[in-house]
Parts: C-alpha cells; structure tokens; sequence
DNA sequence: TTGAAAGCGCTAACAC
DNA sequence: GTGTTAGCGCTTTCAA
C-alpha cells in the first residue's frame, strides 16, 4: 500500500505538501505541485480514506436502512440514494432492518461507528419518539417515508391520503360505488393513511364505505390472492378493488381471473406504488405513482448535506405528490 | 462522542485494558473486567471503526459492485451479500457500476481506499485479462457470475449453459422442434452461453436450430415485447420461444397474447432467472431458477473467509447449478 | 511557499 | 494482570 509518505519521500516534499496539492487547496508553487501530481499518478497513491476519516471525524459515507434490499421498492430506494451518493462523492452503507426495530437500531448504531453521520432511514415500525430521539441525535438523520411534525424538515414522505384520495375519486368518476380494499394486516402508517383516502373520497361525495368491504392480508402477491379468496367468499357485491401496494393488487386480479371474474369487465382493481410489475401484468395495472427513487435520491442529498452543514436545519418539509397512472384494469362500473 | 481514553478514564485503567475488555481476549482481572464493562455501558461507547480499520489496517467491510441495484436481480444479490455480511459482522458497502467498465474499476478503487478488502463483483463487460489482473492484486475479491479457469476459486457461477440445455431438453420432449429464441442485443457471456445450450440441445437429438429464429433485442420487458412483434413479422412457424430471461419472456407472452397467440396452447414461452414476475404473470412462467440471493452469500462468505486469510486459495471452483421450475406457459406441441 | 509536529481513536508489542 | 508506548495514514495549525 502506497501512502502519502511514500509520495512525499518520492517527491522530495513534506506530507503536508502532498496533502495540499491531493485536495487542490492552500498555497504550492506551480513546480511543485506538477512534480507531486506525476507521483502520485505513478505511483498509483490513493489516500486512506479511513486515516481521513479519523482526522476529519466525518466519513463521507452515507447509511442506508431499509427493511430488505431484495424487494424491488427497497431496491429502488437503494438506487436512489445511491445517485445521490455518488453526486457527493459518497460511499453508500447499505443495511437491512428486516421490518424490526432492533435490527433498525443496531444497523444505525453501527452506521455511527463507521463515522456515518448522513443517514436515510425508511422506518416502518419504530415509534415516533424514538425517531425523534434518533433525529436530534444525528443531525443527517432523514426519514423517507413518514411524516413527524415535530421533525418535519428530516422527512421526506409521499401524500398517501391524498394519492388514495385521487384514485378514489378516479374510480367514484368511472361510476364505482362498491368499491373493496386490499389492505394490510400491519395496519401502520401507510395501510392505514391509504385507507383514510379510500373512505374520505367516499364520503365527500355522500357515498358511505362499507366496512366489510375490508380484507385484511400480508402485503405481497400471495397476500392479494388471499385477499381475493376471501372477498369472493363473503358474497358482497362489489365493483372494485383497492389494493394496498402493485404486488397485492396483482395477485388480487389473477385470482379473480382465475375465478371467472373479468378484470376489468366485472371487476377493476388498482394498486399503489407504480413497481415494474404493474406494467408487466395484464391487465395492466392502474395504479398511482411512487417516485420511491427520486425521494431517496433527494432524502440522500438532504442527508448529506444536513451532516456537512452545507443546509441548515429549517422547518420547511419535503413531501412528494403520487400521481395517477392510468392503465388497463379500470372500466366503467356495471350498472345492473 | 465518547472514545476508548474516557472509559480508561471512567474506570481508572488504562486505555489497553479497556481494548481488552471490548474484544474478550487478554489477561483481564474479572472485578475489573466487570467495572470496564460497566463503564462502557454507561458511557454508551463503541469503538470507532475507522481508528481500527486504520490500525488493523483492515476495515470489516464487504464491498459489492453490481450494474444497477433497482432492478430485481441485483436487489437479490445485494440483499444475499448483506446476509453473509452480517453473520460475519461485516458492513455491506455498495456500489452500482451502471453496466459501464470505468465506472466499475473506479467502484473498486473507491472500495480499497476504504481498507474494504472483501469485494463480490457482477461484471458483465469487463473482459477476462482485466478481472484476472484484479482477482491478483486483490486476495478477498470474488466474481459472481462469471467462470475464468485461471482463477477460477475466485468464482462462483452458474452454469448457464446446462441450464439451458436442461430447459431446451424438456420443451423437446413437449414436443417442440420450431423453437424460437430471443435473445439480448449485448451478446456476452449470459446471452452467449444460454443460446449455446439451446443449440446443444437440439443437435443432440439431431434436431437443427433454425437461425432465422433468433430474435436479437434489450434483456428487459420491452425488448421482450419488441422480439415477439419481429418474430409474428417473420412468418416462420414456430411453437416455443426461449426468452434470455423472465423479463423478456413475460413481454413475449404478453405481446403474442395480445396479439391473438394463445399461450401456452399455441406457443409454449420460458424464461431464465425466476424472479418474482414469473409467479406473477399469467400464464405462470416456466423457467429456470437462478438461486442469486444463494450464490451471493456463498461469495460473500467466501470474499471475506479469503480475504481474512480464513480460508486459503484453492483451485476449487463454486458451480451452481439451475432447476427447472415448471408453472403453466408449456404445452405439448400442436402437431399440425 | 513549504515543513515540522501534534494528534484523530485505537491496537499490540513489550515492560513491569 | 495491567500499563506504557509507538505507531496506523492523514490533516492542519503554526512557524519559518
């Protein structure tokens, strides 16, 4: 391993010199300078970014936390933040939580050991204050999917209500009335704002939700294909289906398919999140968009800058519009 | 932030001691094992990985390099990676090469600044003398898709070409002798390897693969779309069509099926990869399992057992071999 | 414009 | 059993 002393000895300079010509600031004569430059390149010197690391206290590294990195979302989460890295002249930390608050905590507190002061976490289950406790510990903490008023600026978050709202609406204006929801069994945040879009939508315009309309399951395809089944065996009329995310959503249509029902002749369905699936299925899905990628990149950013203190901390929040993307799995309501 | 000099401190000891009470190893009295101990409870003290990386001169970090981590298949990678990373108290640092060879060179030179002497590398366009070269220079570094005989301990693979065979092997014995392939325009180890197992398979039993049939097109879902539409413009007869990958083969399907095809009773379609589209998607997809999250572990376990010098330098090689996963877009050939 | 030197937090001989 | 000490590779005053 070639070190800056190496350089210097090399060069005939001091580290000091080095150093300064490495980062192109403070004073070196222009002959100087030119003969470290041709060191280094011959030498091949790159600087330990850990010995910098040290001296600097800040790592230039960026955590990521998500609950695991094989779901496309958390995937695209990854990608994101990882633009945004690279941007910065960043390295990026990637850490699974595995959906649990302990494994969250410790993957941030080993984020810390590593000087990691930027910090992106997509935190389903943790509470609130510990969040908040978390955020007035580290001040490059950015959560990317909640929304807490006490730390508003750390969040960057997509209006679930009004995205579920906006689908709705979309389908109350295709004439759909009786309308089901695919929701989660971990009824947290995002299921649960989803479903408060779903009923005010409703209600604004004097339509009443039915409850047992509800069918609770695990958030996945097999989750929708359950969800499916039992909305079939209750026996309600119903005109559409709202799922929870795509993967439910999808896994709702093939089963309904499956069971002679045409989507979207009988039935519509919709999902949430815009994943490469919804374009893959068939019908293809409508559903509302998650710019999951442009957040993270911008959460990452945010992060980054927050813990150089190149932005200060203010009360201005960072939330993102989901928009609808219209598909093939939506018709108009049977009138019968 | 509170270091290894304020528990020495605290607990009236010096700062040796307090290391070895942190690592468990050492001559260590137990009253005064305990009282660190307590201490560093208290304090809330973790070592700074970076002070120790720079001593150790070695940082307990794993580096992973891959194209693109929004796509599925990396995600998979990246999340097996983490796996091993984790058991071994590593830290996953990631980086997208975003298919480029410069990109991913400054990746890994990025990667050893950071003492990160483990490395798992997907490289798909590097070529062999380069890889060689780097597999040379650096002990813990493992290729996980590729085999190159003159380091072959350092890969782990799968052996795409059986695959394929395996797979072509069983739509022959559908029935099926027009078999069509789609492939991806960048014709390089993957793409290459598979095509080869088909034309294998078919000279075995002394069937001839028509190369008109080969349908050149980007590895993802509208390249799989754009191959069907070239293939129906073709006019050549044909019941199967082996796609590169899942991705391609669902965009086939649904193309030949919204274009009156019916799948699989008129054309029998399979995929490569099993990821999740391929339960997903009706008719499920036939295809080949590619364990990734697997084989990733297995590399990144052994990236850091070689790296630690944990495990030594064989010319063992690490084969993975595919299964074939039967759902429903296979049929018995039409004779007509 | 350049160099000397202190020190970041930690580990590991070596001494006692 | 425990402490002293010399660095690991680098940055950054301060002095020249």
């Amino acid at each position: 391993m070639v070190t800056i002393k190496d350089v210097a000895r090399v060069a005939g300079v001091s580290t000091a010199t080095v150093s300064r010509v490495i980062h192109g600031e403070g004073q070196v004569g222009d002959e100087c300078r030119a003969r470290v430059k041709k060191i280094v390149e011959e030498l091949g010197y790159r600087p330990n970014t850990n010995a910098q690391a040290l001296v600097r206290r800040t790592s230039m590294t960026l955590g990521v936390v998500t609950p695991r990195l094989s779901m496309t979302f958390f995937g695209c989460l990854a990608a994101g933040a990882e633009n945004a890295a690279r941007e910065h002249n960043y390295k990026l930390l990637m850490c699974n939580s595995l959906y649990e608050t302990k494994t969250e905590l410790e993957a941030i507190d080993s984020l810390r050991e590593h000087s990691c002061d930027a910090i992106v976490l997509h935190s389903e289950y943790s509470d609130e204050s510990t969040l908040i406790k978390l955020a007035n510990q580290i001040s490059g903490l950015v959560l990317v999917n909640r929304f807490i008023p006490q730390i508003a600026n750390r969040c960057v978050w997509l209006d679930n209500e009004a995205g579920s709202k906006k689908l709705t609406e979309y389908l109350i204006k295709k004439g759909h009335t009786k309308i089901a929801v695919a929701t989660s069994v971990y009824r947290n945040h995002d299921p649960e704002l989803r479903l408060k879009g779903v009923i005010q939508a409703m209600k604004d315009v004097g339509l009443k939700f039915n409850q047992d309309l509800i069918i609770e399951s695990t958030a996945n395809l097999k989750g929708g294909e359950e969800a499916a089944l039992k909305l079939l065996e209750k026996d309600i009329p119903f005109t559409a289906v709202i799922a929870y995310n795509d993967l439910m959503a999808v896994g709702v249509m093939n089963t309904l398919q499956d069971n002679g029902v045409k989507v979207p002749e009988d039935v519509s369905v919709v999902g949430f999140d815009n994943l490469y699936i919804s374009r893959a299925c068939r019908p293809g899905l409508t559903t509302m968009n998650y710019p999951v990628e442009e957040m993270a990149n911008h959460a990452a950013s945010l992060a980054i800058e927050l813990s150089s203190n190149k932005r200060k901390n203010t009360n201005q929040t960072h939330l993102f519009i989901p928009e609808l993307i219209e598909r093939s799995s939506v018709a108009i309501a049977k009138t019968k």
